[in-house]
RNA sequence: GAGUCGUUAGCUCAGUCGGUAGAGCAACGCCCUUUUAAGGCGUGGGUCCUGGGUUCGAGUCCCAGACGACUCACCA
């Protein structure tokens, strides 16, 4: 029982106060080395003779991750959460109180150790421990599992544990801590990549009067002083384009955004979301952007911009889900495809089809248009506008067949209410989306810059809104008087960083990404 | 929001036909001064997710609810 386990360690704290070794009062134990680098400077450090034992001293610290007592000695492994030492703790060197002070050490706890190194009769490169310092007490069993040659047995494996309680992850799969990690480096690279171009990182705010520059419900609060109700962000964009109506042509942003939405592997309510504008750069200017940008981050993450992650083709849930190893060469300029044509192409519907909302509403009665992978099929009567039935054929016919880096340029204007319309191609816009293993990576487009288009597009959301769709872009007068004091021509991306740090690493769910996705809390009683 | 499946010891999991709760690890005690999934002997530990119902009797069957996973819908 856990009420057991947690007042026998409060003894055995209790008992480590009495000795003078209160594990909470200690405040530093500084030493210099991590595991790894005491295992590889393994030789210069340890002592070459008995006489060299005094001198050749090492410190180490963290936590106590095995045990294994034989009466008056022990062996005990040591974690700094990337390495871990073995360390040999032996009685008659230790003394009667750090000896009886090492056995109220509970795995879990941290524990820092002075001593010499040596190699065990087994091989093991070890501390022979002369002294150690209890450092923190671990009130609960940490569900740390064993193991050998590189298999685990146990451990923490319930995934609402291991999301509820991350820090127990962290400690006990390394995969967890792997993802930390990578992202920590994948983010770091995104900044000094902007900050090579020539870039500019700004702040815009996360309470705002309206919340626009994406279609997604907001989620709603309060601002006492002036008593207004006020909404969190769901995108970057209009304020750094308001940025750039300033003259700072080059400017970028990484910050959460707030969508009230659904949760699944592949949403969060809060993500990161990393947007950029170039002033005077089109829709090519960006594609080669990006390009570059993935690039640098693949190098400065995995140390090559070759890319390889095996995907789960069949059911995740399955043990013996079979995987497929999909190779990625981000050294490569990506595949660009026409929307328009990629959809003629996996669907058959061609430009004459799709003219008018009524000509593909009959397209799709009259023909069976389903995909042949995994049998799906639209419903022609659910859209309210053509330019929303097209990106579903998108969505449901081509999305699923982009694997390798591929652009997807021209979008519709309903769907598109911030890119310029394309000259050649009525009802469409400049603008493209990135898509890496089926899933899109960025959204770009040339953005408008003239007030009057502006002005109409947000008009036409607002029919949109009358017509029941309340995810509609809202009118933004304040972003229009920046675009009628003048914007140069400017493209823009977006890029939400889960998910990509998701795409690159080949985790299946943003929740290994995000390290505390929303849950539901436990014992959540529905008011309604 | 809808459907399917799941929830048993701190962790990972068994539990047959409805008959009164099991294992390994972890914990506790004893033995053990070079072990590494250490070992040997012994001990304790359960709101079987919650609440109802059926039954002589429910971990097991029925109903409702909580939470999770997956699929779908919305979205990036």
């Amino acid at each position: 029982m856990s009420d057991e386990i947690r007042s026998q360690r409060l003894a055995k704290l209790a008992r480590l106060r009495e000795l003078g070794l209160d594990p909470y009062a200690v405040e530093r134990f500084p030493f210099e080395r991590s595991a790894d680098q005491l295992l590889a400077d393994f030789d210069a450090l340890a002592p070459q003779s008995e006489d060299e034992q005094a001198t050749k001293r090492v410190r180490f610290a963290g936590r106590l991750v095995s045990q294994r007592l034989m009466g008056k000695a022990a062996f005990a492994h040591i974690s700094d959460g990337d390495g871990r030492i073995q360390g040999y703790f032996k009685k008659d060197e230790l003394g009667e109180t750090l000896w009886e002070a090492f056995n109220l050490l509970d795995i879990g706890d941290h524990v820092g150790v002075e001593g010499f190194l040596f190699v065990t009769k087994t091989g093991e490169k070890s501390i022979h421990v002369t002294s150690l310092t209890p450092l923190s007490k671990s009130l609960h069993t940490l569900p740390l599992g064993k193991e050998k040659d590189g298999q685990q047995w146990y451990g923490l494996s319930d995934v609402d544990q291991r999301y509820r309680h991350r820090n127990l992850d962290l400690v006990c799969n390394p995969a967890a801590r792997r993802l930390l990690l990578l992202r920590s480096k994948i983010v770091r690279a995104v900044r000094e990549f902007f900050d090579q171009k020539g870039f500019v990182e700004v702040e815009t705010p996360l309470l705002q009067l309206e919340a626009g520059g994406a279609a997604a419900r907001p989620f709603l609060t309060h601002y006492n002083a002036y008593d207004i109700d006020v909404k969190l962000r769901i995108s970057l964009e209009l304020y750094l384009k308001r940025i750039i109506c300033g003259d700072v042509p080059k400017v970028f942003e990484i910050g959460r955004v707030f969508r009230n939405e659904g949760v699944s592997n592949r949403h969060n309510p809060e993500f990161t979301l990393l947007e950029w504008y170039e002033a005077y750069a089109n829709l090519e200017d960006i594609m080669a952007f990006v390009e570059g940008l993935m690039a640098y981050v693949a190098m400065q993450a995995f140390g090559t911009t070759i890319v390889t992650m095996e995907l789960a083709t069949g059911e995740p849930e399955d043990e013996d889900c079979p995987t497929e190893t999909v190779t990625m060469d981000f050294g490569k300029p990506w595949r660009r495809v026409n929307l328009m044509e990629e959809i003629e192409r996996h669907t058959g519907l061609g430009r004459a089809d799709l003219a008018t909302l009524e000509d593909a509403k009959s397209a799709l009665r009259e023909r069976e248009v389903i995909n042949p992978v995994t049998g799906k099929r639209i419903d022609p009567d659910a859209e309210q506008h053509l330019g929303g039935l097209i990106e579903k054929l998108l969505e449901v016919f081509v999305e699923p067949t982009l694997v390798q880096p591929t652009f997807v340029v021209g979008y519709p204007l309903e769907t598109s209410p911030l890119a310029k319309k394309d000259p050649n191609n009525p009802g469409m816009t400049r603008r493209f989306e990135g898509y890496i293993r089926g899933k899109e990576l960025c959204n770009a487009f040339s953005e408008i810059n003239d007030p009057i288009d502006q002005r109409e597009r947000f008009e036409m959301q607002m029919d949109h809104r009358a017509g029941g769709d309340d995810e509609a872009h809202p009118m933004d007068e304040e972003f229009l008087f920046a675009l009628e004091n003048g914007m140069p021509p400017t493209g823009g991306c977006g890029i939400g960083i889960d998910r990509m740090v998701m795409l690159m690493t080949g985790a299946e769910h943003l929740r290994e990404i995000l390290l505390f996705p929303m849950m539901r809390p436990v014992g959540h009683v529905d008011e309604d």
